[in-house]
DNA sequence: AGCCTTGGTGCAACCGATTGCACACGGAAA
DNA sequence: TTTCCGTGTGCAATCGGTTGCACCAAGGCT
């Protein structure tokens, strides 16, 4: 039994014409046949084990019920909610979801767009957007709906689903404030990300907001989202300034900035605070537990499904951003700046202290 | 430009007729086509723009270069770096992966199967495996080779590719051992899980090796591997036996145990010793360090790739079994065995202390 | 009663590549 | 020169549904 059952076989079983199961078998398409009928190639279909064929159908409709989804990287942890909220939600539309990490390399993630094109995706989420905008070219001229999915790019002409990064870096920013920092630093993320560029404008528009002045104040970008990187970044600052407190624009680059600081013997929330941005997985259960910004990672990848289902369904571009709003996480990496704090001679200009 | 380049169009392009054009472009059969007609081809190909449709080509062939992946939940830090190296393996040799989480559900494993099998997957790896034999029964009713991962079935005819569990356990065991300790207990996984059974079993051997009997030895089995059902297990450990060692089935499991002996007033590594399984990310980062057993997933996500193309490219089937080598890695959960033990009412016949 | 809808079904082309088979052509062997 | 053979290309069927169009029958209208 079983070697492949068509539409044909049902078609012969019930005494009818194939296009006739055709119909009867589309949800769309079964209101054009008689009820009786419909029923009895139905059970024909059941009784012969018949399955539709994507495949044979996007062929011909060229839709597959497929989505593209596009990450750096897997393995980091901000990743797996996201496509396993975006998957949750295509699979209950019927659709199925093609992964595929980019390693944040512009050529691979070409050839990995060509390669979905072929199989017909109805549409591409994109995690990555390393490649500035070539991607979305590449799709546009493949005619491929896209949506964003955490990171914007500037000239984008397409939906995208973001946190709200300044407010986000804004509310770590006055937390450290309301416990009576005033040298704070900012480690920022690599150049040329969108998140950390967002991060580090809300970061400073969060000190003006205070009344510090910006041009002195502490900011040392990381070359990537990595711990090596963050170790890094807080060993420059560490060379370089003397902060009560360090807003951090990522949580991987915390591990660093909490292996750096532990290397100078300082000890984080005592006498240092360290924010995270992310409240990645397990960051609550580290050494001091990280205050941090959630960001709703789940949500975003259900907004993503959802958007291009919606683009699907009324096969009009939907240019749209969803924004998100993030949460401030407090655990026992932030504690009040250290009263016994020495006499700083870079004392910003017009600082509270 | 570009609205669907065919083989018709490179054909017509290059004056010759499309099945010649289709042997010319495919590198199976390009040595069928005379090599100046084949690199005319190759060049009006390239100038049309055209892009292969695995659509179209896989309705004809019945092979659709593409794999599918199931896994119970991609959020569980296990799956990741698995799904990862598997994703990187296939794409080298042109294939695509379906991801899919079927939330430990036997029946949306069942329906994702049929879905798969839809969009004529050429192979899935199991990587959950929850209802038994029945996945596997679809499979090979559907005729769709599988491979599974990190968990065996006894009845099962299909390749695996798992990690020396009893040899993991063993390693942890006589770590312990070695540190002094000889009323070591052990939180089991979830029954009926194979990973839990194999734990299992290799932790009574290493006792029972070590000259401990077995009939008293303190073993609880959590009902899941999750944080909650660790501490739970943990309690029930704690009310009905006294332990200086806990060999826990797993790291996810080794968190509830943490909270547990936390709020028993216990100290990890010092009053007693933990020791996991899996060596999860960041497990060396939270407090004290894990000390653990470190599983080759991303060997493993390789690996069953690499069985599957083999499968598909010699079509037969090829079921062996891969088995990876476990590591143990030593951090501060595990300490020796305190000397003021108390003296154990319940101590074991034949014991050493 | 005759004409026009309308609904239901059959017919056949089509999506884009693959492949068994036929055939033409040129060179080698008889 | 004829026959045979091998190589390279064309031809057409095929994979399994989908869909525009034709057609037929039944019912409503004037």
């Amino acid at each position: 039994m079983s070697f492949r059952v068509t539409i044909a076989d049902v078609a012969r079983a019930a005494g009818v014409h194939p296009s006739t199961v055709s119909r009867a078998l589309n949800p769309d398409t079964r209101g054009l046949v008689t009820q009786a009928v419909a029923t009895r190639i139905a059970e024909a279909a059941e009784r012969l084990g018949w399955r539709p064929s994507a495949v044979a159908a996007g062929l011909r409709t060229r839709r597959s019920r497929t989505i593209g989804i596009l990450v750096p990287d897997l393995v980091n942890p901000v990743f797996p909610p996201i496509v396993r909220a975006a998957e949750a939600r295509l699979a209950e539309a019927g659709y199925v979801a093609i992964l595929a990490n980019t390693d944040t390399d512009a050529a691979r993630e070409a050839l990995l767009i060509e390669r979905m094109s072929g199989h017909l995706v109805d549409g591409i989420m994109l995690a990555s957007a390393a490649s500035g905008s070539r991607s979305l070219d590449l799709c546009a001229s493949l005619r491929i709906p896209v949506v964003l999915i955490n990171r914007r790019l500037p000239e984008a002409r397409v939906p995208v689903v973001v946190n709200d990064d300044r407010r986000g870096m804004a509310m770590a920013v006055n937390h450290l404030l309301a416990l009576g920092h005033r040298r704070i630093g900012h480690i920022a993320g690599p150049p040329g990300v969108s998140t950390a560029a967002d991060r580090q404008v809300g970061f400073l528009a969060a000190l003006a907001a205070a009344g510090l002045a910006n041009d002195l104040v502490p900011v040392v970008a990381a070359h990537a989202y990595t711990v090596a990187a963050g170790r890094q970044a807080m060993e420059q600052l560490l060379a370089a300034h003397r902060c009560s407190a360090v807003a951090v624009a990522n949580d991987m680059l915390c591990l660093g900035v909490y292996d750096a600081l532990a290397a100078a013997g300082l000890r984080v929330g005592a006498d240092i605070s360290v924010t995270g941005f992310n409240d990645m997985p397990f960051v609550e259960r580290i050494s001091p537990p990280l205050t941090t910004i959630r960001i709703q990672h789940a949500e975003m990848g259900r907004q993503a499904a959802e958007i291009l289902l919606g683009e699907m369904a009324s096969s009009r571009p939907a240019p749209r951003e969803v924004t998100l709003e993030p949460q401030l996480v407090v655990r026992s990496s932030s504690a009040p700046a250290p009263t016994t704090w020495p006499a700083d001679p870079l004392s910003v200009p017009g600082g509270f202290d």
